[in-house]
RNA sequence: GGCGAGUUGGCGGAGUGGUUACGCAGCGGAUUGCAAAUCCGUGUACAGGAGUUCGAUUCUCCUACUCGCCUCCA
């Protein structure tokens, strides 16, 4: 069996994993608070998270491995946009939490095993809390409970501090009811105005940390093997999910594995509203990049890395996808061939890929490795690479290699009439390479040229694609 | 200020205590009516300094610079 080795968090050291039951791996991650599209940023831990499913699938049986993924959809940026624009919570909620899987399988992402909302698990969050308050590690005031950071010696030891740093900060927020001002809130009371469940501290909504110790709690036990987030969530969040859930549950270790991903950076600079360099994944779809195409970029980029997204990286990711489409395609590859693949036992793993891969999800060594693949000049020397970019979560329709290997670069698009002019030239241009007039046959293509088309001889055919520099106004006299 | 990550050839980006990453671009060749595409070949890279070592891009220390978190933001 491949060994899997990841970088854990917590050790700071790259381990050999071990699950804690290989019959059932769990592993949780920190899902979105749903109040708006989901942009960039917030689809790189769910791509790296992805693929470390599908290496575990790969590698346990997909019967065995358990992903939760949650839904934050209680949270005061919530409240703030439903009094902003005027619509309910539930209907903010609902429409963004939908938008957000959508936009997650364009970019070719699997559904996790249990998508848990926090709203639904209000009773557990509560009963967590009132089990922190009776063992002393959390207490009353004012209406809210807070965790006593005092109370749990290894505070800090996550991220990497200590209590002590920290106030030295003084960044932190001093509210007068906490008995030290690192505490944390697990609860706090609600007005009639915002969204509340009755406890027994009086009606309230929890604090954002507890959400996530309870639902992993509930889905995946006490202890369970791996915990990701992007690492802006080391502290404090992880860091209080870690405090809360050790202190209700003595002796456990919580998640055995921590794993962050490091940022995302846009042309080299970080992506935010101020600087105007922030999209949305939905805009990048909707400017005809293909969901693959994003995800390729991602991939090329190792999850502990700062990954730059720059142009120049989406136009090499979309000719890299096209080519390696097209070689697929034309050796055979389809629906009906992968199908037959599968059942008859030859659909496997390139041992040097999967070993790359499973070495902390070195993401960039295994594309490496598909690149090597890719020179195959046989349908099963390509199996490799086919296996792979199915793995990778790269195709999921074989069906559809045609159309991934045709399509047009997603800054060259063009009016649907151009279609037709240019077959006209091209049909102009066949009659007369088949007449031997190469001057006229030139001619036309020099026109074409001239228009940044590329025409390509392929196997006694032409083809086209819009080239850089494609200009379509100078094909509109032909019409 | 505290904590952490990083600095690899023209660009992107892995990895390794001594031997080819890989991709893009460039260059040479094959192929092609000519091109394009494709294929083959081709790169004196590892921030600077000191140390450990037979040997360091790879380990240790120092310096410089970049970036992130510590504050709503993944």
């Amino acid at each position: 069996m491949t060994e899997i080795r990841l970088h854990n968090s917590k050790t700071r050291r790259r381990e050999t994993f071990t699950p804690i039951d290989p019959e059932n791996v769990r592993m949780y991650v920190c899902g979105p608070t749903v109040y708006d599209r989901a942009h960039m940023g917030n689809a790189r831990p769910v791509i790296v998270f992805d693929v470390l499913f599908r290496l575990l699938r790969q590698i346990y049986g997909a019967a065995h491995v358990t992903y939760v993924r949650n839904i934050t959809d209680v949270d005061d940026k919530i409240n703030a946009r439903a009094k902003q624009t005027g619509r309910s919570i539930g209907e903010i909620t609902d429409e963004t939490a939908r938008w957000y899987l959508d936009d997650m399988a364009a970019l070719g992402n699997l559904t996790p095993t249990h998508t848990p909302r926090a709203t639904g698990y209000v009773a557990q969050m509560i009963a967590m809390i009132e089990g922190l308050i009776a063992s002393g590690h959390a207490y009353e005031a004012e209406g809210h409970v807070l965790f006593s950071v005092e109370s749990y010696a290894d505070y800090g030891a996550l991220s990497g501090r200590s209590v002590d740093d920290m106030i030295a900060g003084a960044r932190v927020e001093v509210a007068p009811y906490k008995r030290d001002p690192m505490d944390f809130v697990m609860w706090k009371p609600s007005p009639e105005d915002l969204p509340g469940w009755d406890s027994p501290w009086g009606r309230g909504r929890p604090g954002w940390h507890i959400e996530c110790s309870a639902m992993a709690d509930d889905l995946l036990g006490q202890d369970f093997d791996i915990h990701g987030g992007g690492n802006d969530l080391m502290f404090p969040h992880h860091e209080n999910e870690i405090a809360q859930s050790r202190c209700a549950h003595p002796g456990s270790d919580f998640a055995r594995i921590w794993m962050h991903n490091e940022m995302l950076l846009v042309e080299g600079k970080k992506m935010s509203k101020s600087l105007g360099n922030f999209f949305t994944v939905r805009d990048l779809l909707e400017r005809g990049i293909p969901g693959p195409v994003i995800r390729l970029v991602f991939l090329s980029t190792h999850y502990g890395k700062p990954m730059d997204w720059t142009d120049a990286k989406r136009a090499e990711a979309e000719a890299t996808l096209r080519r390696w489409a097209a070689v697929l395609h034309q050796h055979g590859y389809c629906a009906r061939m992968v199908a037959a693949l599968k059942a008859s036992g030859d659909w496997r793993p390139d041992a040097e890929f999967l070993g790359v891969l499973a070495n902390d999800l070195n993401t960039p060594g295994a594309l490496a490795r598909l690149h090597v693949l890719a020179k195959g000049h046989t349908a099963p020397a390509l199996a490799g690479l086919a296996h792979g970019l199915e793995l990778l979560g790269l195709v999921s329709d074989w069906d559809a290699l045609g159309d991934l290997a045709g399509v047009a670069p997603s800054d060259r698009a063009y009016p649907a009439w151009v279609e037709g002019v240019v077959e006209r030239l091209l049909m102009q241009r066949q009659a007369a390479r088949a007449a031997k007039d190469w001057a006229e046959a030139d001619r036309l293509r020099d026109l074409l040229n001239a228009a940044g088309v590329q025409v390509s001889d392929v196997g006694g055919q032409a083809t086209w694609v819009p080239g850089p520099g494609f200009d379509a106004t100078v094909l509109e006299g032909m019409q």
